[in-house]
DNA sequence: ATTTTAACCGAAAACGTTTTCGAAAACACC
DNA sequence: GGTGTTTTCGAAAACGTTTTCGGTTAAAAT
């Protein structure tokens, strides 16, 4: 153990700590030449300040803390990647923590955060939440936090998001104007703000275009973490309504258990159903037809969500005013095979 | 900002900071009557340590520090899941940094990781790494490490792994048994530990089973993140060695890359060529045909290596005498369509 | 009535920095 | 030689805890 602190530079150089942290932090009322002595032994002796004492002295900790639903999951660990890299760039070190999806957890562990002392929280909320207590709490601290991709229109703060409504709208117009005539929606759960906006781009999308919303074509995949939903669920439609040609799934996993499904059945795609996907996860171009999807791009929203934290943070170390942004990042639909003839 | 203190709580009561403290640890020189008082308006300031002072005071930070190559990568995402649960669980918070597989990443990460004063570390090498100082230094200032997955054989500390090379050497032994006559191997980079396990135990049963090793059926895939290179090398030895009946890949992607060339090419699998993977990612099971490969167990790994870490810093913190200790995960084989006919 | 013991509490130091403020020294000017 | 100015340094407080050690009081024992 040869950690080397303040004070040991000081009695080498028999010199003050004062002066010591001065000439390191290049205070100007340290001379060159005590300044040069300072430098160098620090140097020879490898010292590093204390972080853990810099941070109780200047009340900042450097670190913000990510919530995200889940790690094992191609969206979200783009989103990390973005985060990440970003983060550091800027000096900041990244706490991760998941909530599995869970309301408790995820309230559970933003007051962790909290009295790890972060300087700013990045989250993305769970299917479960619906009460938004803890974040607003967090606010109230002065602690700056950033909503991305599953957000809560409610709060006030920042927020980084896709037009989820729009994304789907485009992704349905797209099947109307290929001449899809019946499209049936594999919509997720009722609660959070993405399926409930996809689901609503995809009911405006039919209704602009003159066509029919039956809410018999709506079908709830509410399990993300594997395909079986979207399998059974393709089984299901084609007994109930064996004449859809199209079916717009909330997510890829979805997708592909539909396009699994179709395959085994020996169901043509696209040509006797299409399929079209959403976030362009890896594996849509594994599958075979590889699916036609909208890409949602996860590592820039990591990338804006951390700078815009940081510079909320930034922002109220100094007093300065800080006025929250929404900040709409453009998706586009990604052409595959399982959409076109 | 409503930051209650140890003080605060002592002067609403009209005692002293050290018998709130002791009160809310337990001490047991503090009387029942206080003690109930303390705790009381203690839950009624809503106070919460400030981890950052506590930090100081008691020289740890319950926080440990992980230093993965990806995050945006299956096996792990799948590591970091185990991670955080285990973590979690164990009352420790986790900072990621992902390396990029850069080797000065890594070294700079990890002295950030030093320097922020966390207790222990995990990691997983980056390809590029084959000095190891900057880890036995971390050693040696008695922060515990412990290796997962990518480690150095060299390097004296705990250990988590699978055997890969009794991985391949299953891999390839069941290839064999299955009747394949010409059993090629898409290998990895040079220098991790488990591109050159496996392809060691690539080579060891095919000379255990009396076949012949020719260096010229082995083609280097370095390119970890799509599947360009099993694609190409696919082509590859196609044009070299038309008669190859089975190909051992190093991992999932690098099969999916050979698997998508031979669909493309009507090349069928497995009944002209079959393909054997390496990880059981997701996305094995979405390919058609299905892969078969190896299963690693990653959020195991992840839970078995936090598991060890904490240990060891408890350990340390006790002053009881640390003993590294090498695990390996058992894996198996997962056998789909890709190597039966 | 005195001593012993136990129960309860608090002063103070410590962790390693940063920053304010004042003091000393050096220099300049008349 | 006095006055004012600049340069350079260090003492000390502060951040919020934890923990040691001693002190006070009350109860128990003699």
């Amino acid at each position: 153990m040869n950690d080397t602190k303040l004070i040991d530079i000081a009695s080498a150089l028999g010199i003050s700590v004062t002066t010591v942290s001065k000439a390191l932090k290049g205070y100007t009322d340290i001379s060159k030449a005590t300044r040069a002595r300072v430098l160098e032994m620090a140097d020879k002796m490898n010292y590093m300040p204390n972080s853990v004492a810099v941070n109780l002295r200047t009340n900042e900790t450097k670190t913000i803390g990510v919530i995200i639903p889940a790690t094992v999951h191609h969206f979200f660990s783009s989103v990390l990647n973005g985060i990440l890299e970003e983060a550091e760039k800027r000096g900041y070190l990244v706490i991760i923590l998941q909530s599995n999806e869970k309301y408790e957890l995820e309230k559970k562990q933003l007051a962790l955060l909290i009295q790890k002392r972060v300087d700013g929280v990045l989250m993305s909320l769970s299917n479960e939440t619906d009460d938004f207590f803890h974040i607003n709490e967090t606010i109230r601290k002065n602690i700056p936090v950033v909503l991305f991709d599953k957000i809560a229109k409610r709060v006030d703060c920042s927020k980084v998001i896709i037009n989820d409504a729009k994304a789907a709208y485009d992704a349905v117009s797209y099947l109307i104007n290929k001449g899809f005539k019946k499209i049936a929606h594999f919509r997720g759960s009722y609660v959070p703000q993405n399926s409930i906006d996809r689901f609503l781009g995809y009911k405006r999308a039919l209704e602009a275009h003159g066509m029919e919303y039956d809410s018999k074509l709506v079908y709830v995949c509410d399990n993300n973490t594997d395909f079986e939903d979207g399998y059974e669920n393709a089984q299901k439609i084609m007994a109930e309504h064996p004449d859809v040609d199209a079916i717009f799934a909330i997510t890829d996993l979805v997708a592909i258990g539909i396009i699994k499904y179709f395959n085994e059945a020996g169901i043509k795609t696209p040509e006797q159903v299409a399929v079209f996907g959403f976030s362009n996860w890896f594996m849509s171009t594994v599958i075979s037809p590889k699916l036609t999807t909208i890409d949602q791009p996860g590592f820039e929203m990591g990338h804006k969500a951390v700078s815009i934290l940081i510079d909320e943070i930034t922002d109220l170390k100094e007093h300065r005013p800080i006025k929250h942004q929404i900040v709409e990042l453009p998706t586009r639909i990604i052409e595959r095979e399982s959409t076109v003839k």
